[in-house]
DNA sequence: TTTATATATTTGTCATACTAACAATAAGTA
DNA sequence: TACTTATTGTTAGTATGACAAATATATAAA
């Protein structure tokens, strides 16, 4: 493998990464849609699957616990989402997508959907694959606790 | 294209980035290098082409100038660069890597292969051409600058 | 029942990303 | 020269990411 500086898979990973997300951002703010990618990310995920609690959710959407703590303090402010006490265990809560929360969703869809597809120019299905499989398996050399299960 | 969270390009960018640069932080971290990813790749860089004023710098390393001014300020703290007046122009520093940055770069730089092999193991050198690729093109429909030259 | 351990969430700290506003300097122009 | 505009870099504010530690509650063990 090359082993040039900007040719690392990891600057152009990062990159990458930051390009699609600023790019979605300010799609967003010109739209004047109130909300950032990573809390599109958490309400998106909601709309499918309600009334996880939270540790379930940050896990799903790959957020760190606290990192999550923070975003959904933020969503509630907005109104898009609230914390719903368990009496049977009142360690956690239960994370409930608004009536405004779910108007949001329906609403900012199709724009997200078509801001998605923008990046997705001049590539194809196999491309697609292709993508997933490569990411994929650099998460799983990296991750420590899939490499414990494997071992099992 | 697949439009189920986990399935997005979009996640599991942001997903592997973000697991790379922690994989690798970690790794810093276990042999005490004092330094972050994102400081590596800026002295990393002044080892190849020292001696660039800030915005050059910011630009080729893929930071804005904000960003960059701190973790400039940063490694300067830690004695690895130094910002150099020039007369010509004074609006700009030029960035230069200090002996003790070099020392840091030769001594630290095995490591750091060594990690990011890490992450390509059961990959190929085609699957890496296939990655850079995808990533570049993704890269280029979405930057506005480079829309605008393609224009022309 | 008391103690120990595990789970869920929060708080604090530092680093980075992005925006906006600002200061200093340089360059172009009337 | 004086005025305007562009460039370079900094600072401040908000959001996120990572990690350590604290808090509250639940569960298991002695």
């Amino acid at each position: 493998m090359a082993t040039e500086l900007f040719s690392t898979y990891s600057y152009l990973l990062d990159r990458t990464a930051r390009k699609v997300k600023q790019y979605a951002q300010r799609r967003f703010n010109a739209e004047n849609y109130d909300i950032t990618v990573d809390q599109w990310l958490i309400i998106k995920n909601l709309n499918n699957t309600n009334d996880l609690n939270q540790s379930q959710l940050a896990d799903i959407t790959g957020k760190d616990h606290p990192t999550f703590t923070r975003i959904i303090d933020l969503l509630c402010k907005k109104g898009l989402t609230e914390r719903k006490i368990q009496p049977n265990d009142r360690r956690c809560f239960l994370i409930h997508l608004t009536n405004l929360g779910k108007q949001r969703v329906l609403e900012w869809s199709p724009k997200m959907a078509e801001i998605r597809m923008k990046a997705w120019q001049n590539l194809t299905e196999k491309d697609y694959k292709n993508l997933k499989r490569i990411l994929d398996t650099i998460y799983m050399n990296l991750d420590e606790h899939e490499k414990f299960i494997n071992e099992l």
